[in-house]
DNA sequence: CGACCACTTGAATGTACTCAATGAACGTGG
DNA sequence: CCACGTTCATTGAGTACATTCAAGTGGTCG
């Protein structure tokens, strides 16, 4: 472990050498003079939470690695309903290829720290290493995976069970430090109530009582509306509907 | 168009002349040697409706191509809930690469007729030929893209509006040579009342209903319960909450 | 202090569910 | 050929869960 990271960053360019990307993100494929030719072409950048990254519909000529935060990925139905289809963070891939318009919303669901670099440069640089497709390939595929997952929630889980879920999600990729097997978390939610009600296909209000209801059980505790403490992960796994 | 097919059929294997992936799927990434390569360790199967191809968490050695059929999707709950998180027609890859097990299951919904080959293959001839990868991360893509369009029918939309949504889906993936901008539609259901329910996060019977009232409003014509027939289809999509 | 925002709580309503009965299509065996 | 069982779908009645609409709470900021 300290030995692949020491390799990794003697030659890094410095913009890099903290980056989860350059190792578990799509950067890991790239060789280090491949590293230097990109990172020429990519610029840090700071968002605010709220922001919106990419409207529906609207042409895109950048892409980015999460460098921390958390983006949340929506769709909206031509009423105005919406629905959260997705939520992206570090050290994740952010945009689609080979595709000129997007048909979904990317918005800053907390403050951002982004790797951004033109379109153009990223496509040259998968034509000479096949790898940077391999990795992208293998995000997708967890994408995929995740979206799946997620449609069991949206189509036969109980309001219960999915506020339920939705915890066990946060809590399991909110700190990408934290010890996976760990009895119990402790994050800042990402979401305010509506982004959530979005995310399960529900009302703030449903939620809101949801989440009050587990607080009153004693599975969770809120502070500030957006802290949250779980003692015991395995009660929040029982309510989960696996 | 019947240019490339000639180029394309020219020194192709028998097998696959008249495959729909040897142009729209993935196999149109190798060139006629390749082609013959893996043709000879793929093989054509036929597969009866209802058997399940993939069981969930089972290894699988081998991947396919639908030649014609239509594949189911599903996730299961621990009580036995159950949802089709997707469903797959030919040209499509069927297989999950890099990874030992499926977390889902697949089980043919309508007869189907696949063209096998061995997991290794597949995967030997990706590192020979970059371009297949590529093939597949476009379909992931779509698929990814599918998934997410139908988490927005789970998590927002009412039953009519669901009901209407998977008919049009039907009516847009189950002829590929049906002209996309056709005003009417006639097709055979491939998925029973049940199936449809696992998709809609619905109960039969709630699919059953909204059918009916789309029949008693002249939306659709139903005969045999399968066989459906859309005379207008702009009628459809004015229900599906687009 | 008042205005605003996000969230919570309450009461009434409605959509989809559950449970139950009926109907239609198909295959088997007497 | 018809009776029977089976499977799949439809229809009905009552219920439950999440929604809608409305009011109230708590925190922050000008």
């Amino acid at each position: 472990m300290t030995v692949r990271q020491d390799i990794h960053n003697s030659s890094a360019p410095v913009l890099c050498q903290a980056c989860e990307a350059r190792h578990r993100g799509i950067c890991g494929a790239l060789d280090p003079d491949q590293l230097v030719g990109l990172a020429k072409t990519s610029l840090r950048r700071r968002i605010r939470a709220g922001a919106e990254l990419v409207g529906d519909a609207e042409a895109v000529d950048s892409y980015a690695n999460i460098l921390s935060g958390v983006v949340k990925l929506t769709k909206t139905l031509s009423d105005g309903r919406q629905q959260v289809v997705g939520l992206q963070f570090a050290p994740d891939f952010l945009g689609r290829p080979f595709k000129a318009e997007s048909t979904i919303s990317a918005e800053a669901a907390t403050d951002l720290s982004l790797c951004s670099f033109p379109k153009a440069a990223l496509e040259r640089m998968m034509k000479e290493q096949p790898g940077l497709e391999h990795r992208l390939l293998r995000q997708t595929l967890r994408e995929l995976d995740e979206a799946r997952e997620w449609m069991v929630t949206l189509g036969r889980k109980t309001a219960a069970e999915k506020i339920a879920s939705f915890l066990l999600l946060i809590a399991k990729n909110i700190d990408p430090a934290r010890d996976p097997n760990a009895r119990m978390a402790v994050f800042d939610l990402p979401l305010s109530r509506g982004d959530i009600a979005d995310f399960l296909g529900l009302t703030i209000e449903t939620v809101s009582r949801q989440l009050t209801k587990l607080r009153a059980d004693g599975v969770i505790q809120i502070e500030n509306n957006r802290h949250f403490v779980v003692e015991n992960i395995a009660r929040l796994e029982a309510r989960s509907g696996s």
